[in-house]
DNA sequence: TCGAGTTGTGCAATCGGTTGCACAACAGCC
DNA sequence: GGCTGTTGTGCAACCGATTGCACAACTCGA
């Protein structure tokens, strides 16, 4: 590989000057320019980016931590942010936690160590304590959250308002005639969940509804929960018209045990899932949800932490990020 | 953050010994290790992976190339590869083509740039040339194919054996009485599928079918490309009573399809998918599919990978690797 | 007591760019 | 002609770790 060095030499020239003419320094002639671009070019001259790095500080590498790259809504916010990324300039470095907070941890710890100039992240299920976390921090790393964020960190965050979300799938039931609505709830230590929760109770409310927490259930949301969840559902004395489920794959789960138990949908009961994962098209019927604007999520993180890593330390100010979600109707709970 | 040059200052003796300490060298006195390991601990001391990249020439990360990070079957993949680097000290950068040749061109360029030390791809169904592989080759940088792999470049490959997966689908199809027989190709500069329809044939024709081209339908294997594949058959004279299709993605179109159209399966349409992806259990009634053992494909492909980086040129031998698929059967195709 | 071998550490170069400072040459102005 | 300012390039330090070679001190056997 030629370097600045075998550059300089066939011109007879410094490396300093070198360097200079290919970062375009204002102070090179435009000759001398033009012959170093011209020798690097058929010298077949390709920057160590390694040297550069090591000078500079800059890795010019974005990290991202992601629970798992196999969920349509993470592996689109990915996609977002290499859009924006690359076009800057960046590269992107995935790694996934599987929503344990000690490969978590091991992943900023890999990420620290390649140095990379800034962190995105949606925080596992798994995380409880945050310290992980704060080591990027005192490295003086730029970090934004999405989705799965927390306040405890004095980081930029980008979400959607999960509130709204779990209020218009609630209020979309609601309209179709659906009266006594369940939810399947997550763990209430994310926000994201609690935000659903707290949408579904206020629809209910705001439509003189009655919120009942036997009909609220809380699990880890996995299409088993979905199984368990609607069992216990049925056990009870009133049973619920239907459910609005936090997270696709619990939907899934109780839509085929409701199959099971020879229930129809969206008749004898009215599915909204969250997430707007693919194969909620594919499912018979198929399956309401909420639209993250996942590309868009990643867009704006990627944005926002290139901004925080261009005012390099220079009072950055953590900035928090709305959008909003979106409802796809399909058959699952369309009653009327 | 401290350097070795700080904690030789701290003992009062010079880098070298400091380093040689920290990373065992015989020649340093066991007490002079202690003290050294003791003042790093205290000091917090964190190796600089760029400086030792520079001089080293070893970055310890090893780039993949994935068509797409939302299909199970390749974030399974990943996850493989990531344990067995992770064993080893490696770190994984994770790019996506998207399935075109262009990004995958750009994305090679990135894992160059980063100088990863070896590369990881799948085949993106857009590259029919193979000039941007060759450049790692040029490189000298080892580079692994699995699944989508091509035998134009001399590289080590991880396959499934996608002959016996076509055949034993088509098998499981004939035992459960299904006389006609359709496939959904794929396309056919891509060995896996070619493989796939070679199976899919030579099944009928030992089990004394004949092979029908009329029946064999080549597309992108798409969701829609299943609903148009199935409209197509159902215009035959003679239509099909199975379909055996080398994705899952275009089997689940033809479901959707034929249930619209009042088709019950598996009764009156057998269906069976390939790659085994989470969904296949979602939809009903549940898609027999071909697993492919990603987890393992992607710890083989790590293991041959980390073996060609250590014996540095020494004639590192590329060699081939093929795993066995699974048929996992469901209801889809259990007609008896 | 001397030479050979072992042990423990230091010196200095190296990886490939980047950049503050210096300086020469030349232009322009009074 | 002397002074100030601009233009174009070079020198050398630097980023942080690694490593071949040198060398002092010590051990040990003859």
């Amino acid at each position: 590989m030629a370097t600045i060095y075998d550059i300089a030499k066939e011109l007879s020239i410094t490396p300093s000057t070198v360097s200079r003419a290919l970062s375009g320094h204002p102070r090179i002639s435009e000759r001398t320019k033009e012959k170093v671009r011209e020798a690097a070019d058929k010298m077949g001259y390709r920057p160590n980016s390694i040297a550069a790095a090591l000078r500079s500080g800059k890795t010019h590498i974005i990290g991202v931590i992601v629970p798992t790259a196999d969920r349509s809504f993470f592996s689109s916010v990915v996609r977002g942010i290499e859009r924006v990324a690359n076009q800057a300039g960046y590269n992107v470095m995935i790694t996934q936690s599987n929503d344990s907070a000690k490969l978590e941890a091991s992943d900023i710890e890999a990420l620290l160590k390649t140095q990379v100039d800034g962190i995105i992240a949606s925080i596992a299920k798994g995380t409880t304590s945050f310290e992980h976390f704060e080591k990027i921090k005192s490295r003086k790393t730029p970090l934004v959250l999405f989705d799965r964020v927390t306040q405890n960190l004095s980081a930029s965050t980008v979400v959607i308002d999960d509130y709204l979300g779990g209020y218009r799938a609630t209020e979309h039931l609601i309209q179709q005639g659906y009266r006594r609505i369940a939810h399947f709830a997550g763990l209430q230590h994310l926000n994201i969940y609690k935000y659903r929760l707290r949408g579904y109770r206020e629809a209910l409310e705001a439509h003189g509804l009655v919120y009942d927490p036997s009909l609220v259930i809380q699990s880890d949301l996995q299409v088993e929960d979905g199984h368990a969840g609607l069992i216990q559902l049925l056990e009870l004395a009133e049973r619920p018209g239907a459910i609005f489920a936090a997270s696709d794959f619990s939907a899934i789960g109780a839509m085929k045990e409701a199959k099971a138990k020879g229930l129809s949908i969206p008749e004898d009961l009215g599915l909204v899932g969250f997430a707007n994962e693919p194969f909620t098209e594919f499912v018979e019927p198929g399956l309401t949800s909420v639209d993250q604007h996942s590309g868009e999520m990643g867009e704006f993180a990627a944005k926002i932490l290139l901004e925080e890593i261009q005012t390099k330390g220079n009072g950055f100010v953590p900035r928090k990020t709305v959008l909003s979600p979106e409802l796809i109707v399909r058959a699952s709970s369309l009653k009327k």
